[in-house]
RNA sequence: GGGUCGCUAGCUCAAUUGGCAGAGCUGCGGACUUUUAAUCCGUAGGUUGUGGGUUCGAGUCCCACGCGACCCA
């Protein structure tokens, strides 16, 4: 026996039910059985056998056999007779019967003895229907192929929020919606794959590991280079490499991977959180604003068959049709009951914030003030799908200004169930204005705020070859599932960071 | 960062004023050749998140810490 056995076998403080899974599994082994063998000959999926047995009458035996694989889900004993329901990763189930008439008292035996709810399992025999009309494989003779140490927990309790999160290999077994969830969020990002495919965008893939980061005002995650004994980032944007692409005739360029933002973590805030970004030459914020909406409703169809998406709470919701547009000054002049403008003072705006018990801090200059009054005032209302216009300019330093209103960005956000999805602009293309907001940010970081840009002069660079006129955006993925579904951030990501146990 | 609540058997949850730590499902043994969360008989399973403290006695009260949920900033 080698150490590792010892270890997991002698372990006197382990639970009774995984030391007899443990004794099961070496039984197998002393009988000359594999517990996990290599693979079992299969000629049917649980499914294939559901489609093509679909007109199997009743209390009938079709005279087919068939191999075929699954976990075992649910038991039953009566006798002489014994009955399992196996489940394959598609969710589909199909039982097994075991009688000791086809198979013999032995193997009636082994199954009692050492088949438990949670293995998986081969299961070779005629496909038949049970006297109760289910259809059923009647089993000449099974295998394991996959003993399970851990019982599974009991199907009919619902798994306590923290343990789907923490397991969620658990979570994914007994819950239904768990599998959904995850196949869910595959069709839609490959629905916005194919989107962007059918418009000529290409793929990319740009560094998440960089030497100074850029694209976002955000707080990075730092690690270390031991080769070059350098300091890398977490990229918390693609934005500047993928603006490298449409410098270079990359002319309609998208890349959907992972951020990293060393922020808080809550309900609607991971710490890395999944990211589309897409670049349109000769596009500018109206374009990519139509494309965004384009993408999102492709996704709600392709994946839910519907614009008007069901919620888990049991809601509709309508992504359909065109959606709101609304001005950032203006809604919130609207929620203000006075007028606000890109020109109304700073201390005007403090005003604002005191009547409105909004917190200001000192270090807030005259757009971000602007913004986070949005925030608190306007957004939580925000509950159909809406087009937030034109943000201040000097909170958007890669952003062209706007082309009739001095002091505003082409910009929008969008907002959806009162959060924000996604987030588009005219870009910045002048290399000259584009170093200066820079190295204002620069002066910004240099004061302490550790969000603010730096001056990346390999971006600054490639702007003074010439980037085209472009529109840009970027949506969060996770946002999307959670727009679509109504689940929370932790559900839609299958493995979301969380404290060590 | 602040507040409130929670952490008990494999899973989901009880436990009265501080007084023998329980149930259902699961498991184990038995009966049953058509079960579907079967039924019946029997039975096992606990360092009550961790560490201190108060007390004759702590799941329960106090302190600290860990993890989590909700609300607030």
């Amino acid at each position: 026996m080698t150490e590792h056995e010892q270890t997991i076998d002698s372990g006197p403080d382990l639970p009774e039910q995984m030391k007899i899974r443990r004794e099961k599994r070496a039984a197998l082994l002393a009988e000359g059985k594999q517990p996990y063998p290599l693979g079992y000959p299969r000629t049917h999926s649980l499914a294939e056998l559901r489609e093509q047995f679909a007109e199997l009458p009743e209390g009938e035996s079709s005279g087919v056999t068939a191999s075929t694989t699954g976990r075992v889900i649910f038991t039953r004993t009566a006798g002489k007779l014994c009955f399992a329901r196996l489940r394959d990763g598609d969710g589909t189930e199909f039982q097994v019967m075991v009688s000791q008439g086809k198979v013999g008292k032995e193997a009636l035996d082994e199954w009692k003895r050492l088949v438990d709810i949670g293995d998986h399992l081969g299961v070779t025999g005629e496909v038949v229907t049970s006297k109760r009309g289910e259809l059923s494989v009647m089993a000449d003779s099974f295998a394991i192929t996959a003993k399970a140490l851990r019982p599974l927990p009991v199907a009919h309790k619902p798994l306590a929020e923290e343990t789907r999160v923490r397991q969620r290999y658990v979570d994914l077994i007994v819950r239904p919606e768990a599998r959904a969830n995850a196949r869910n969020r595959s069709a839609v990002v490959r629905s916005i794959r194919e989107q962007l495919d059918e418009r000529d965008f290409i793929e990319v893939e740009t560094p998440m590991m960089q030497v100074q980061p850029g694209g976002a005002t955000a707080r990075p995650f730092m690690t270390h280079m031991n080769a070059y004994d350098i300091d890398l980032y977490m990229r918390i944007a693609p934005e500047l490499y993928l603006k490298r692409c449409v410098v270079g005739g990359i002319d309609r360029v998208f890349e959907i991977n992972r951020n990293f933002r060393n922020e808080g973590a809550d309900s609607s805030h991971s710490p890395e959180f999944a990211m589309l970004e897409a670049y349109q030459a000769y596009g500018d914020y109206r374009t990519i604003g139509e494309l965004t909406k384009s993408l999102i409703q492709g996704a709600a169809r392709s994946a839910f068959g519907s614009e008007t998406v069901e919620l888990a709470d049991g809601t509709s919701y309508d992504l359909g049709g065109d959606w709101n547009e609304i001005t950032l000054f203006g809604s919130l002049s609207e929620a203000l009951g006075e007028t606000v403008t890109v020109d109304t003072s700073l201390d005007q705006l403090r005003a604002y914030a005191e009547k409105v018990e909004l917190g200001v801090d000192p270090l807030w200059g005259h757009g971000k003030l602007a913004e986070e009054l949005f925030e608190h005032l306007v957004v939580d209302d925000l509950h159909a799908p809406t087009f937030v216009y034109d943000y201040p300019e000097d909170t958007s330093p890669l952003t062209r200004g706007h082309r009739t209103e001095s002091g505003l960005a082409e910009k929008w956000d969008l907002y959806v169930r009162g959060f924000e999805l996604a987030t588009g602009y005219s870009e910045l293309v002048d290399p000259v204005i584009q170093r200066e907001r820079l190295e204002a940010q620069a002066r910004l970081a240099a004061k302490g705020d550790v969000e603010a840009m730096t001056v990346d002069e390999d971006f600054l660079r490639a702007m003074e070859y010439g980037m085209p006129p472009s529109g840009g955006m970027g949506m969060g993925i996770d946002r999307l599932l959670m727009a679509l579904t109504g689940l929370g951030i932790r559900e839609t990501i299958l493995f979301p960071l969380v404290k060590p146990e």
